[in-house]
DNA sequence: GTAAACTATGAAGTATACTTTATAGCAAGA
DNA sequence: TCTTGCTATAAAGTATACTTCATAGTTTAC
């Protein structure tokens, strides 16, 4: 598959792509090249690119998704550690998304315009 | 309210309280100037402050913020409008976080080091 | 009253995640 | 074949969210 028809497939720029390469978290496992040096994708590129989209999109860097797709070459103690620290940090991403909803939720049942803030009568958890 | 009781309080560089009131986030309801020109916060700008620290930690962007405290000044209709273009955009973010989650319960199930790479076998929703 | 600590401002610097630009090779249809 | 379009790379540019720096006034503790 050519890196237009990925671009197309999971909806993201051919920039971004090519980006994503460069900074290391699109690997040869995905990746080949062919003989006029144009890029070779394998079919798994596509729900691959979506677990990263996903992991972008609630706030994981680019980083964090490298270590782990490095997972792989350290101990089964050490995988579950950085795991259920990624898992612990998706709660509180969870928790932090809860409380922002009901934020909103209070503003639509409140009269904004006359006197309630934005936020200013919410609760939220330290 | 001095500056340095804010940042401490909230557990924020006061750096990042002065950029938060230069972006517009941080108005006049909440903060006064002393006649030595020192900034003089109330007490609501803790739970205030909370409530900016959750938006960003889940995605928002400081403009966004801002169309949420511009609320204020616009009719009902659009203040629902936007409310609910919001609360939106966090169900998709608790369902990415959902989606992250498992993926990651799956590498924690999976021999990552033998077969499995990262997201390689993990459905997710497009 | 003076040194250490806190406050202020504006401007420049940094990190992350991309995007755009410039330049050039390769490919497919009329 | 030639033009249009897709591919490639490297480097510079952009947006967002801060942080650091340089400089200077204010306050507090001894």
């Amino acid at each position: 598959m050519k890196i237009s028809e990925v671009a197309k497939r999971i909806d993201l720029p051919i920039s971004t792509i090519r980006y994503y390469e460069k900074m290391g978290i699109i690997t040869e496992e995905y990746l080949l090249r062919e003989q006029n040096n144009y890029r070779n994708y394998t079919s798994d590129i596509i729900d691959y690119l979506q677990v990263v989209k996903n992991c972008l999109a609630v706030g994981f860097t680019i980083s964090d998704i490298k270590s782990m797709i490095s997972l792989k070459g350290i101990s089964k103690e050490e995988q579950a550690r950085i795991i259920k620290e990624k898992i612990a940090e998706i709660e509180a991403a969870q928790l932090n998304l809860e409380n922002a909803k009901q934020t909103l939720y209070g503003l639509l049942q409140t009269d904004i315009t006359c006197e309630s803030g934005f936020g200013k009568h919410d609760r939220t958890v330290s």
